[in-house]
DNA sequence: GCCAACGTTGGC
DNA sequence: GCCAACGTTGGC
């Protein structure tokens, strides 16, 4: 990937926990994306996500799983406070201030997408989206890269007839 | 609520 | 380093 290229993610979160109407809610709609605790979803967080780059915010564990909105990436990643907070169900007793184990990004609602895009009219492309591992079976990454093309693919789904 | 799939832990 | 046990994820 050359420097200036945006990137482009998904982002799960439990809409019970964390929904995309609470993100809009926030001031200047904007949110600490913590508790992030797997070591591949931190290291993408960590090492590859870029300010600018943009991400799909996903529901998960629901009723109606789906990709409901964007968001954007505002910083490079900083150290997750929730490690630190032995009070917080987050803490991880083995983080050191100055060896932060857990990190997180700070992200801003771009837009909700007009409708839902549920999960399960992106496994009716599945042909279209090989590779998205959001569709790898079993998959349990909350944090997760998006080609260009599956982006872009998944935006211009119209919805389905009748 | 069920349960398959997965990641982590810890004994050895 | 192996791997069984365990806890968690997440769709259904």
């Amino acid at each position: 990937m050359s420097a200036g290229a945006r990137s482009y993610w998904l982002l799960k979160s439990e809409p019970q926990a964390f929904s995309i109407d609470d993100l809009a809610r926030r001031p200047a709609q904007t949110e600490a994306w913590d508790g992030v605790r797997n070591y591949q979803a931190r290291n993408f967080l960590r090492d590859e996500m870029r300010p600018k780059d943009q991400a799909f915010f996903y529901h998960s564990s629901c009723a109606q799983p789906a990709i409901v909105g964007i968001v954007e990436i505002l910083a490079p990643a900083r150290p997750d406070p929730t490690q630190f907070d032995p009070s917080d169900p987050h803490y991880d007793p083995r983080a050191h201030r100055q060896t932060p184990r857990w990190w997180l990004v700070d992200v801003r609602l771009v837009r909700r997408l007009r409708r839902p895009i549920e999960l399960a009219e992106l496994r009716r492309h599945a042909d279209r989206l090989a590779g998205l591992a959001l569709l790898a079976r079993g998959s349990r990454l909350s944090v997760m890269p998006v080609t260009p093309q599956h982006w872009h693919f998944i935006l211009a789904l119209r919805p389905p007839p009748g």
